[in-house]
DNA sequence: GCACGTAATGATACTGCATATCAATGCCGC
DNA sequence: GCGGCATTGATATGCAGTATCATTACGTGC
């Protein structure tokens, strides 16, 4: 529930590890993912990287997706971003004011899903669960 | 907790209430939601109606959106639709089979709510909280 | 060190979902 | 009946993402 530990992972190791080839490109894409502190839009690495296809920023994140290091999530509009993930299983604070993205892995959660088990008829699959919220930082200047 | 309650509000009713006209095309558009018992797509809608453009469907989608009397959610690989609601405050249950959506507002939702706050950095704005099942009905089919 | 096969790339086109534009129409009050 | 605003729908556009496909790069076996 610390949100400014970072445990980077190394991205293209992440990929390598899957088999994956170390190729110009990706490792372009990778290091920019790895500078990024808030979530991000697909388009916006695409536009940051004009040397890069997009065919390419889509099939990377896509790839990084799959190996679980990257979550995509949605801002409040419900328009699609996408952030670097730390934890195994988590959920995410999105700050509408500066788009940082926060993960909380809190066992109230876990503890919910489980009591939820009984109220909900069928069998659970999936969930999506996020936190719209104003962040500490962005909190002073929100209240100006 | 109970899905198969179904309170329909007179989607008309409530657009005239906001002091929108009566329209033939918003009836028509109202009439078949009203029908639906499932979650249903902005372009299933317009693929239905032929004769009304589909400016006009995501208009007055929007509206019914804005008004509360419709909700919009995601499926579980992020396509977005659409389900009336009957409650005030609610979460949703999709059925990843048959489409169908439920709500529920188990207590225990709005108590981890409380909870998260303290874990939660900032104010919470907002959140989304969707569960994707097999429903009741599905599951025998889903079984074989 | 070369040839072959597969992985990866990127230009382009396309799909799905939704909004913007805008001229035409319709309804309402006066 | 007229002036004005709400509404409509055809069309264009935008955004997010996928499909296609010819070309290039890589790696492995020989």
């Amino acid at each position: 529930m610390n949100q400014t530990q970072t445990h980077r992972p190394d991205l293209m190791a992440v990929l390598e590890d899957q088999g994956y080839r170390v190729t110009a490109p990706r490792q372009t894409i990778v290091r920019l993912l790895e500078r990024k502190q808030e979530g991000f839009t697909a388009e916006e690495i695409i536009a940051e990287l004009p040397d890069v296809g997009r065919a390419t920023v889509y099939r990377t994140i896509k790839l990084l997706l799959r190996a679980g290091v990257v979550c995509k999530l949605a801002n409040m509009d419900g328009a699609p971003m996408y952030s670097l993930s730390r934890a195994e299983h988590h959920h995410h604070t999105v700050c509408v004011a500066c788009g940082s993205v926060g993960e909380f892995r809190a066992a109230t959660v876990e503890r919910l899903l489980r009591g939820l088990a009984d109220d909900i008829p069928g069998q659970i699959l999936g969930h999506r669960i996020e936190f719209y919220i104003t962040c500490d930082t962005c909190l002073p200047a929100a209240a100006s």
